[in-house]
DNA sequence: AGTGCATAGTGAAATTTTTAACAATCACCG
DNA sequence: CGGTGATTGTTAAAAATTTCACTATGCACT
């Protein structure tokens, strides 16, 4: 019987319930309506009680002899991390990478909602991208509270990557996700994610030595 | 006394490694010489224990009673990781995210060098970004093996990563950084590593939702 | 030179995460 | 309507990782 559990869930478990419904949607793109957990986790790289522990944490949604059923399955686990409804998301510092996401049409495909945009440089303010017109840095705070912005996203260079989290804690947001090679800081209320592609580079480049050293190739 | 240790290396600690690698880069800029494990854990959010452990790996480089020489360190981790010399890269997939990335320069000053780009699709090619011409993507195994590249970034959409990854195996690369919402099938002797932005959005998402559940806000 | 103080390095304990094993249960078939 | 095969949910064991506690050691100051 499972009742509701309050255990605490990895972090580990909630990216690879993203990489599950990843591979879902290719799945149902593909018209397959069932799928074992041995074979999904073949397709994740990962392992088959893996994915059933993962599963468990939320609830039930497997039928024994059976499998999952993939749209019921993605829609469960959508639910659970809270990916059934839209979010409302700032970005500030619209450089090449931060003009990429707002182009990228992959963040509102899932349900993230870029509603403004902002940077501190006065060529860069009044210009207008993908329908998003370019604020200026200061005017973050009163505007994501008017807009009810819940998620800021950072493309700042590294150093003005701190003064970016101020301005959107000052304005309410609820959670960052930080795209500039740097630490901040932010209270305990507020979530920080980084995304350090450069740290992908360096473990590559890592793995390659290692595997050199080892004499693999 | 510290031999050489063969122990496997946790991947979580090369990525600590590579915080770290940034955090002492800002220092250094500051011009401070010296930082023991607490400060250094401090600032990278993490236990100073670790920070002596995932050295622990490689050497011995601190001081006892001093701390480490922020210079020294920074050499070290980064000789420790391969970071030490310059990689050739290649990028297949000119779309945003691939232009932003072909015009950052932190790539570069990190010593990965995007020596050439590719894409299919026949109105980007001859495009030339950053100095760089954009080729036909089937010519990529040659021209891989010709410029001695090691490293392959795939920035193309989802549905076109494992034919990427194809070409990019095909030429003898020996790792790969995969920006596409797609998982990618590899023989073992290629290093492949995922930077899935949606994934930390996915994160943030759920966390928010789950301070809202116990209440917190 | 000796003493005290600070902090790295390290082995062991605690914790977390992953994997394995198995009992429960569902669909299907005769 | 019970037996059979498949696959989940779950418990227990194993493995990995993190943290703690302590030892060793270098520096500064007397």
């Amino acid at each position: 019987m499972h009742y509701l559990k309050f255990e605490r869930i990895p972090r580990a478990t909630i990216s690879r319930l993203a990489v599950y419904v990843q591979e879902l949607e290719v799945m149902e793109q593909q018209g397959l309506k069932v799928i074992s957990s041995e074979k999904l986790a073949h397709l994740c790289g990962v392992n088959p009680s893996q994915i059933r522990k993962d599963l468990a944490y939320f609830g039930e949604f497997g039928v024994r002899g059976v499998g999952y059923y993939v749209h019921e399955l993605r829609g469960a686990i959508r639910q659970s991390l809270g990916l059934d409804r839209n979010w409302n998301v700032v970005l500030v510092g619209v450089g090449n990478l931060g003009r990429a996401l707002l182009r990228h049409n992959m963040l509102r495909k899932r349900g993230f909602v870029i509603v403004a945009a902002f940077d501190c440089d006065p060529f860069k303010i009044g210009e207008e991208i993908a329908g998003l017109e370019v604020n200026c840095s200061s005017k973050l705070p009163e505007s994501t509270q008017e807009m009810n912005v819940e998620i800021g996203v950072i493309t700042t260079p590294p150093e003005r990557a701190q003064r970016a989290a101020n301005y959107l804690i000052e304005g309410g947001i609820k959670g960052i996700v930080n795209f500039a090679p740097a630490r901040i800081t932010a209270p305990d209320y507020v979530s920080v994610e980084y995304v350090d592609f450069i740290h992908h580079m360096f473990s590559v480049a890592f793995n390659i030595t290692q595997k050199q050293i080892k004499g693999l190739f």
